[in-house]
DNA sequence: CTTCGTGCAAAACCTTTGCATTAAA
DNA sequence: TTTAATGCAAAGGTTTTGCACGAAG
């Protein structure tokens, strides 16, 4: 049973990157120039991103090195398997990632017109998960919740088009 | 706002076929014989595939005509457009698929050890969501939670196992 | 030194598309 | 008879892999 519970036992004083290095140790691995900047570039801000915009926004900062695209594609498989990373949906063929290291638990409003991510969180749902699993003797290990949509922006926009429209 | 409901007040005592038609006539989109053959073996029965499960599956039934693979996918797009099937998951990088008509909402608990999936209904979950979206001023469409864990079965299993390592 | 990681190019893989042919309506 | 749909083959696009070289411990 212990061992169920040591990824969420984490010291989450540890930043990012000494979290990355952790892990890495414990699985002989090395902590390589390119881990590194790649930890480092990720969780320098929180937000949601795919491989490609990853490797652009790598690129655009000409101070980094260049990583490469394989070892990018390697490199977010890590942050996976160490629980720092997790795929919240597929957009368009491409897998989003999302920060699950440093940041509190959260799902995701999906607006199917802008394509933006609005973020919530909430205790009851947990509750609610954690009830339903009970009762089908399924231990819970996480989950994923995206609610598709229309943002109050979109909404708005579409408002204004139809009033148009009406007038005429 | 009329349209918003338009979706959901279908008569659900049409047949998958039946209603299938009616999207395609909507449409001005023909009947084909490889439209019937896939709306009715995939409504055959209630569960969970993906593009490359139902063409073998297909394949085995001798008695129905081969339906080629692009004509598959192309079918599969306009059941999902039709609000008949959606997609609930990739697994390893392909879409599965489930049906979203003629069967009552639900969400699923997917087990890591096996990959089986758990179906489940819960109204409070669908209260939860619609509060949050008012809360951010969304309009909900639809939703795809995915609780990821492990199942009874598989847990049994793991216990008999450390049992047995217990004793060595 | 030994082993692991990187980069390159090529492959794998699911899904989509162009086009000539076939079949609905 | 007109227009949409199919099947084939080939392309698309993301992610993965084989392998020789380079770097970490």
């Amino acid at each position: 049973m212990s061992e169920d519970f040591s990824l969420h036992t984490v010291d989450v004083a540890l930043t990012p990157r000494q979290r990355f290095e952790e892990y890495l140790q414990s699985r002989s691995k090395r902590l390589t120039e390119q881990r590194r900047i790649l930890v480092d570039f990720i969780f320098k801000r929180h937000d949601h991103f795919d491989a490609d915009e990853l490797i652009s926004a790598l690129a655009a900062e000409s101070s980094q090195r260049k990583v490469s695209r394989p070892t990018v594609y390697r490199t977010l498989g890590e942050l996976v398997e160490a629980g720092m990373l997790r795929i919240i949906m597929e957009n368009e063929g491409r897998a989003v990632y999302d920060h699950d290291y440093g940041y509190p638990a959260h799902d995701h409003l999906h607006c199917g017109e802008c394509g933006k991510l609005i973020e919530f969180h909430s205790e009851e749902l947990a509750r609610i998960r954690d009830a339903v699993a009970a009762e089908h003797g399924f231990r819970v290990a996480s989950h994923r919740l995206i609610v598709e949509g229309t943002c109050k922006e979109c909404l708005s926009a579409k408002r204004r088009r139809n009033r148009k429209l009406d007038r005429i």
